[in-house]
DNA sequence: CTAGGTTCGGAAAACGTTTTCCGGACGAAC
DNA sequence: GTTCGTCCGGAAAACGTTTTCCGAACCTAG
């Protein structure tokens, strides 16, 4: 496969300053526009640079510039629908801007996350985002990038770290969903039934506490962010002997894993158990019943990310905390006052 | 927040050097063992390391070994799940490796996957993975990246471009498929209603291909892998009166949508129509009827590109095809035999 | 005691860029 | 005709590593 004509490895900026008889500083002008330079000569390196398929090694140059134009994004499940959305989004937004994203995922594990942030520290990545796998123990990760590049928190933010934010609002998006099981007579003020998703993610934790304060008598199972937990809490509620209830969780993947533990054991959706997810991903409304949820404005979060690693001068002190207000979308899940 | 201890950027090699008394050799042997060393010097120098809180730049590492320890993986839709399922595999696959997996998603665009080829390259990635985006048109970015590196196509491979590839046998998922729909006495022979997403990939149209193969006189239904093309094509065969019929998805997130929009208007999953899918992605189970489906063995491939990508020699022409055999999964939406 | 080998640390080249600095050529102004 | 800009191209330094090469020191064997 080798095209390369020369002999030895790969076609340098010296290959070329050769083949079009000039020097490299002005091959890596022709190409920069760093500099004005003549038509004619700027024409005939660019030549030489089509004619042997040139393409820059942006190792050298990212080691000259000190700078790689690209940021690091790190997920902790690229499963879970929701950060691949996000994630979708976010390269979305970069992708006209000449950095792009590079996406490492922990797998929920602490030890892939740290050494994710060590790999893109490494290679000096521009800026890094993530969302920490841990309310607690993603501090030394999330500690140590931002010690060393501008860092961004994003959907879940760390305890004791005070480190900019992108998320939703957690609370009001809760107390929408509050509002909305208030129009049910004949549950409102009830406890319900509160499936969590790992109280150890501040997003969770904070979603769980909000709904635990309007309803404080609730039952409150806590488990992962995954359909298969979904399916299990269902289990574990039908044993207590439990039939029918509002039951609320913390995100569509467990809603999800909800109404078809549910549906599938021959309960009622909504009829015996109202289920309530959060976050809207795409298969929401594709679940049946479709699934009432709680949406994040997840193409703002995306820009936000953009102008603040952007605009954010590299060593700039200043924490922004960008918090978006969710909406609350009703679906068949849970249906309108009517009852 | 830069805690760095000396007044300029970052604290390099030769910050350590000097606080451990020793040349920027020593400590680069220090740290690599590249080189056997007297033991209390090693000592001294990692004392300096930790003191300082020294990590390498890779950058430069990069450019002085022509090696990242990198490979690219791009994926045309990340919000796909059986992309994002694949992608989080091979991660997984090569987390202990040494080598890190940095995923660009090319967004179902040509121009952004070439982007991200040329990206890559750029980043001079050990190997490049890539599921292409479509049979034809992704010809010239898949021969760029291969005559620069040992390049890898996934799931889908370009018309006319020899070269390595992993993936699974469609012929045999839909012949397993076929083989199913043939034990329904009253379905036998007939002609089915086959939704594809994209002929103009390759698994795409090998499954539309060997569907019509066996079932001429099918109706076949072309757009593209989401949800959304699942529920517009419902649309379509409802309105042309169809009111029941086998229907055959060459994706499970085409199947999804089916059975969401089919149980909206009030036609049963499987009673009025049977529904399969392909690739068996976590939601398959999830969904109201549970969704009968080819699974493809994604560890295996995951597997497979390991150690295609850590064995092979770069500029190797040896050819790899490793084609998985896929195994059918009966769920409810097209239950066996008993009709 | 010397010759030869082995061990181990350092100086410096190399990787592929960008960019600073320098110097030559040319034009204009006095 | 000299001087001062201005323009434009090249030489070379710099980025942070790894690795080759060299040389000093030490040890062993003859």
């Amino acid at each position: 496969m080798e095209s390369n004509a020369l002999g030895q490895g790969h076609i340098t900026i010296r290959h070329v300053a050769i083949h079009a008889g000039v020097s490299i500083a002005t091959v890596s002008r022709a190409l920069s526009g760093n500099r004005p330079m003549s038509p004619q000569l700027q024409e005939r390196v660019l030549t030489s640079v089509d004619a042997l398929g040139y393409h820059p090694n942006l190792v050298g140059r990212a080691l000259r510039q000190k700078k790689t134009s690209t940021i690091g994004l790190i997920i902790p499940d690229l499963e879970n629908p929701f950060f691949s959305a996000l994630t979708q989004r976010i390269s979305r937004r970069f992708s006209d801007s000449g950095t792009d994203v590079l996406v490492i995922s922990a797998d929920n594990k602490l030890e892939l996350e740290l050494r994710a942030v060590r790999s893109f520290l490494g290679r000096q990545v521009d800026g890094l985002v993530m969302i920490p796998c841990d309310e607690n123990e993603s501090g030394e990760a999330v500690q140590l990038a931002s010690t060393h590049v501008s860092t961004l928190q994003l959907d879940r933010f760390v305890d004791g770290v005070d480190l900019s934010f992108v998320g939703c609002d957690n609370t009001s998006g809760i107390n929408l969903v509050i509002a909305h099981i208030d129009e049910f007579v004949d549950e409102a003020s009830q406890p319900v039934i509160i499936i969590g998703g790992g109280s150890s993610t501040s997003s969770g934790r904070e979603r769980v506490q909000e709904l635990t304060r309007h309803r404080p008598r609730s039952l409150v199972f806590d488990g992962d962010f995954s359909f298969d937990w979904g399916r299990r809490s269902i289990a574990e509620i039908l044993s207590q002997g439990i039939r029918r209830g509002t039951i609320v969780t913390t995100a569509d993947v467990i809603a999800l894993g909800v109404t078809s533990a549910l549906t599938t054991t021959g309960n009622s959706v909504p009829k015996d158990f109202r289920v309530i997810g959060f976050d809207d991903v795409g298969v929401a409304y594709l679940a049946h019943p479709t699934l009432t949820t709680v949406s994040q404005p997840l193409a703002d979060m995306a820009d936000s990310i953009f102008s603040f690693m952007i605009t954010n001068p590299q060593s700039s002190q200043l924490q922004a905390r960008r918090i978006f207000s969710p909406e609350l979308v009703v679906r068949e899940s849970s249906p309108a006052s009517h009852n």
